[in-house]
DNA sequence: GTCTATAAACGGATAGAC
DNA sequence: GTCTATCCGTTTATAGAC
């Protein structure tokens, strides 16, 4: 393997792990010595690819925000508020849930709430959802179903039992039925 | 002032920073340092009153965990899913704007997650709400349902400029349309 | 690219004076 | 009941060898 690669790897290693440890623990109750551990290297060596510990938080989030911009913009090209409604909610709901042992790193955890440049990031995409949906000027009650669906984290806990393929059916209707206002 | 009433005074005043700053910041964030420095005492003296940091968690969690327990108390008593259903969610929306400067301290917190016997508790409260709002064996909808209600943080954080009021009446409307399944 | 070693600060928690 | 002083483990982060 090329050193290159090598750095690839490791470094990709890096954000599944912090992501897993965030989800199950927290972001603060993490720390980079447990993140080290788990993957079996040096905490020295996790610092040479992240300068800080919430540079590796803010790699986890843009990954998740590019993810949510590129699926808007799919949207907007559909025509139809239930159309779209239901592409976005397909989108998120099946992100979530292929993430489902990992995420959810909720927009709930204090971590994530304390970065401005993330939380401003999350203010602006949730605005481009609710355009999409509801139009160039959301009522309160819409906007409040928008936040309501858009940490279904509890939800999730709520059901280990469920195959991945009940969970999801759970969570469409249940973000469906509530968006559409 | 008496030594008991100022003893009172200064435990009392505890519970309340500690529950802004819990919060505003997340648990794990929030440093017993913070918590002393914000009400002007010392660490010390805190430790007089709780024995570790999570025992004022503990105490805060069970101040809302007794609130609940009574509300569905009453609910009981209610005949009919639709007048149940309205007692529930004004009770849950009620306590929740009232301290909606120091609240939402919610179940999504990671340190509330690490808490066995306050999970236990929690989820034993799920299940007797959802008992009295959907029968003996609710569906997975419903319980669904409940738990998306059950944590409107991110709602209340969407909407910092309505009054007390205004944000009653939008989570009322919410919760009630989400729960009627 | 990964390691060992260590710095510097902060965390929770306790002892003992007043 | 509150304070000062302190212990001790852990944390983030860096320096420098290999």
């Amino acid at each position: 393997m090329t050193r290159a690669a090598q750095a690839e790897r490791t470094r990709a290693t890096i954000l599944v792990t912090a992501r897993k440890l965030f989800a199950a623990h927290g972001y603060d109750a993490t720390s980079l010595q447990t993140i080290a551990d788990e993957m079996d290297v040096t905490k020295a060596n996790v610092y040479y690819y992240f300068r800080t510990k919430s540079a590796i938080l803010e790699a986890l989030l843009d990954n998740s925000i590019a993810f949510f911009e590129t699926m808007l913009d799919e949207t907007a090209k559909i025509r139809g508020k239930r159309a779209r409604a239901e592409h976005v909610v397909a989108g998120f709901v099946d992100q979530v849930v292929a993430n489902r042992a990992l995420s959810p790193l909720g927009q709930t955890d204090p971590s994530v709430r304390r970065n401005e440049r993330i939380n401003a990031e999350l203010a602006r995409l949730a605005e481009k959802a609710m355009q999409l949906l509801f139009g160039d000027e959301p009522t309160d009650d819409q906007r409040a179903a928008w936040f309501l669906t858009s940490d279904v984290g509890p939800v999730i806990a709520a059901f280990p039992h469920l195959t991945d393929d009940e969970l999801r059916e759970v969570l469409r209707r249940l973000c469906l039925r509530v968006l559409r206002v």
